[in-house]
DNA sequence: ATACTGATGGCCT
DNA sequence: GGCCATCAGTATA
């Protein structure tokens, strides 16, 4: 009855990772902090591989930084970029295949006047629609790096159908492997990242 | 509307 | 020293 609602298994992780990135448009992403929630629905993603995708951080193969991308799916991989931004992905595949999703914008849900505050903006339009700005909405950085998903009361996600019409198209800010479109999002909503992309 | 650019700092070679 | 899975400006139309 109390149990994890309907949270998203360890298996659902732990799959092809263009798969897991699909899938994930539409789930819920829950913060708690200090017993407030902070909710987004997820509407565009990325897929990450490993020795195969020049993309990815984990090409080049296992350091300190992208050591939890090679751990089992289910966790959260922050890291910090560009001397500004954090940007969180849940991970993929089994232990040892490195791969992550990441999460690039959210429709805010609940908790916005909270996310208004985090951001320093008033418009709703502009508060997770970036994977830099949904992680300063929702307090995330590299505390949360290596949380597991599937057990943390911090940071998890709740299953939602997945929606009809979903984009594709080359990943964004990156030059290489510009013939995987590996980026997913939800036809139509306001808050993915770059329109026609 | 699109295009470019500076800020910023940790990580890797 | 160079490279970024970015953002907020500024400029131009």
């Amino acid at each position: 009855m109390s149990s994890p609602q309907n949270r998203l298994a360890r298996s659902f992780f732990e799959r092809y990772t263009p798969d897991v990135a699909r899938d994930l448009l539409g789930k819920l992403i829950v913060r708690r902090i200090d017993g407030v929630s902070l909710v987004g629905r997820i509407v565009e993603t990325e897929a990450y591989r490993g020795f195969r995708d020049p993309a990815s951080h984990a090409f080049k193969g296992k350091t300190s930084r992208n050591s939890v991308m090679f751990s089992r799916g289910g966790l959260a991989y922050v890291y910090f970029i560009y001397g500004s931004s954090f940007c969180l992905n849940a991970t993929s595949e089994q232990e040892g295949k490195p791969g992550a999703v990441l999460i690039r914008a959210l429709e805010p849900l609940s908790g916005i006047e909270e996310m208004m505050k985090n951001r320093g903006v008033e418009d709703a339009q502009e508060l997770t629609n970036g994977p830099g700005k949904l992680t300063r909405a929702l307090m995330i950085d590299s505390t949360l790096n290596g949380e597991d998903l599937v057990t943390s009361k911090r940071l998890y996600i709740l299953n939602q159908q997945t929606p009809l019409s979903v984009g594709t198209s080359a990943r964004i800010g990156v030059s290489k492997a510009k013939e995987r479109h590996w980026r997913f999002y939800v036809q139509g909503n306001s808050f993915v990242s770059k329109r026609n992309a």
